[in-house]
DNA sequence: CTCGATCCCTGGACGC
DNA sequence: TGCGTCCAGGGATCGA
């Protein structure tokens, strides 16, 4: 599931490979995640894409200005979320369309530029203007750009569980269920542990762990579970180094104690119950999703 | 402000 | 082989 490493590969590789193209034409399928379909036909032929960038989970293809010159100043990006299961991979016109094919721009270079997204958890929406800065705003800063203060200053006073707070995007952009998981572990710190009742230096152990982790999947193109590929359709390989993370049963890599799976923020969590230990105070009432029931 | 529940959606895993 | 069921989860939304 992309995250801020796996959105940072797509990124990276998207910039390397349709950077100063032009969209000739575009052709949509299903439309049920895009913000605003007509308003995309209407404006992205004839765009050139100036760059492309990762803002928290999003893409953002950074447009060439409109052609009326009233508006030809204002900021216009292409934002796109990759949901579960989405991708966006240049293609040659010729290669065989895959099934959930829902989005298509034609490249200036005569490649095609490929929306693909089964679950369809994704988002499309081109933004310009106020209209693109708004929505920027809504986030939280990003975790590789953030300091240790800004990062506690996000957290000290909040009394959600530690884990609602990293997934939460207006907290901080980027983060979700895998890297969450991963550095609470790595810090040592249960993920229903709530965030104002985290020591400083806690907190500080944290915001490294987070860097830290997020630093090296990126090294390493991301972690690629379900379907996840770079812009060249190669997977990436953090998923390897995952310590908690899916790994529900098998011993904890620093203590040999059986990881655990709770769900918080409605999330599956995975986390070492000796390493991590249950903050007091916690109602426990965050067990294994809806087990076992349906008897008869 | 924070929570859980629900919905969106499809494919893969699993049980029989 | 095939069918039914469960489950994954980011984000929006709603009610408590």
């Amino acid at each position: 599931m992309p995250e801020l490493p796996e959105v940072e590969t797509v990124a990276r590789g998207l910039q390397r490979e349709i950077a100063g193209q032009r969209i000739v034409s575009l052709t949509l399928g299903k439309t049920d995640f895009i913000d605003n379909p007509e308003i995309l036909e209407a404006e992205l032929p004839g765009r050139t894409v100036e760059r492309v960038e990762r803002y928290g989970k999003f893409l953002l293809l950074r447009l060439s200005g409109a052609p009326e010159p009233e508006k030809s100043r204002e900021e216009a990006a292409l934002l796109v979320h990759l949901g579960m299961t989405g991708s966006l991979m240049p293609k040659g016109v010729q290669d065989e369309r895959a099934k959930h094919t829902h989005v298509v721009m034609l490249l200036g270079d005569g490649r095609e530029l490929r929306y693909v997204d089964p679950r369809r958890f994704g988002r499309m929406a081109y933004l310009a203007g106020k209209r693109l800065s708004d929505e920027l705003q809504r986030f939280g800063l990003d975790p590789l750009q953030m300091s240790a203060g800004e990062f506690r200053q996000a957290i000290h006073l909040r009394k959600a569980r530690i884990k609602a707070l990293l997934l939460d995007q207006s907290v901080v952009r980027g983060v979700g269920n895998i890297y969450a998981d991963e550095s609470l572990w790595s810090a040592k710190i249960h993920p229903a542990e709530l965030g104002a009742r985290l020591k400083p230096e806690r907190v500080a152990k944290l915001y490294k762990a987070l860097q830290k982790i997020l630093q090296r999947a990126i090294l390493l193109k991301g972690s690629s579970i379900a379907d996840f590929l770079d812009a060249d359709g190669m997977p990436g390989e953090y998923q390897l180094h995952h310590r908690a993370y899916g790994r529900e049963g098998k011993p904890c890599m620093r203590c040999k104690t059986s990881i655990r799976r709770i769900i918080v923020a409605g999330r599956s969590s995975y986390f070492c119950p000796n390493c991590q230990r249950t903050p007091r105070g916690i109602r426990r009432r965050a067990r294994v999703k809806r087990g076992r029931r349906r008897i008869r």
